[in-house]
DNA sequence: GTCTATATCGTGATAGAC
DNA sequence: GTCTATCACGATATAGAC
């Protein structure tokens, strides 16, 4: 009879984040996420004292996903240009599948100064990586022009992250479709890596 | 003595300008815009009717100015290869002088699922530029390879206005400081031009 | 743990005097 | 055009019964 078996916590928490996710702390009334889980406004305050606690435990988590599956690609033991390649597929199926979550954390941390993220430890996950040390290493091989590793991370994380983000300008202008914008999505999968590589080894 | 001239609707606008900029449409309160603008709270109504009505007139203003930058360098009359460094690099500089321009776009852009920017013809202005017949005619002439105009105006976007978006992340990762995160752009004026180039003369 | 009822406050908007 | 005072409403949060 389909009963709603979830405890009452985890019904909140993901209506909580479904909802904040797509409109943000401010528009975001607790009693639309009360009703969205199904469960009584006051709930929501006997489990998480606050709108704003909730909201914090699950910036949170979006965060450390957003930057986890990140860190997890970087790290990937591959050579260099297969890694590459692999990155920005795998991160692109994983911003196109979720979304929101990049304007979610980018609206809501210049809302609030970055303070929220200077608490994980972001700098050293991504200062420390293999992808970093391949880079260095094979520029000093000569097999690729020396390179600021930074300067290629956040130009992966652009080229995959802004399109999504900006997609109802790119989805009017381009006249796409749910189909047509995943396919333009398709098409950079092989763009962006080869652009890079492109760049990598001229010079 | 430092009287301020300007008329009263004006410093209202400027001052709505700046919060709606800094903080988006429901974080700001009208009394803010009031304080920031020396004028009593009754005044904002009384010249623009509502919040939301002001709102619309910045947003409108705002978005033209940010399209329009765009189209105005697409549609410079300079050879394909001049042409993508001179883009990265204007843009690149209006968007580091108005670095919030994109995020209150793309974020109200989303609340209202861009309904704002179907009314302004952005559609063909992009897809009439200059730029595009360019892309095009080389293609043809066998000078670069075949490449859909839009993925080119995308990576350039992307690229230029990403980075500044997230700037709080890219900041904090880099151990940036102002001068420190100039430079990083100044940087990409170079790798990015360099970059789409050697993706459209290899293939 | 879950409900109803309510306290308290912040906000957008306007009435009406000057 | 500009001000003060105030209304009307919605939102967060909690008290207290069950």
């Amino acid at each position: 009879m389909n009963v709603d078996v979830r405890d009452t916590e985890t019904k909140i928490k993901e209506a909580a984040r479904k909802v904040f996710l797509a409109q943000g702390y401010e528009r975001t009334k607790i009693r639309q996420i009360a009703d969205e889980a199904g469960v009584n406004l006051a709930l929501v305050n006997y489990y998480f004292r606050s709108k704003e606690q909730l909201f914090k435990s699950i910036y949170a988590e979006t965060f450390a996903q957003f930057l986890g599956q990140m860190v997890l690609l970087l790290n990937e033991e591959t050579p260099l240009e297969v890694k590459i390649w692999r990155i920005v597929d795998r991160y692109t199926d994983f911003i196109v599948a979720n979304p929101l979550i990049p304007g979610f954390i980018l609206s809501e941390a210049q809302a609030n100064d970055g303070a929220f993220f200077k608490e994980m430890n972001a700098r050293g996950k991504l200062k420390e990586s293999v992808f970093r040390r391949q880079l260095l290493e094979e520029a000093e091989k000569k097999t690729i022009r020396p390179v600021d590793p930074m300067q290629v991370i956040v130009t992966i994380m652009s080229n995959v992250i802004f399109p999504v983000m900006a997609r109802p300008i790119v989805s009017y202008i381009g006249s796409f479709d749910e189909t047509g914008f995943r396919a333009f999505m398709e098409s950079r999968k092989q763009i962006v890596p080869e652009m890079i590589m492109a760049y990598l080894r001229a010079g």
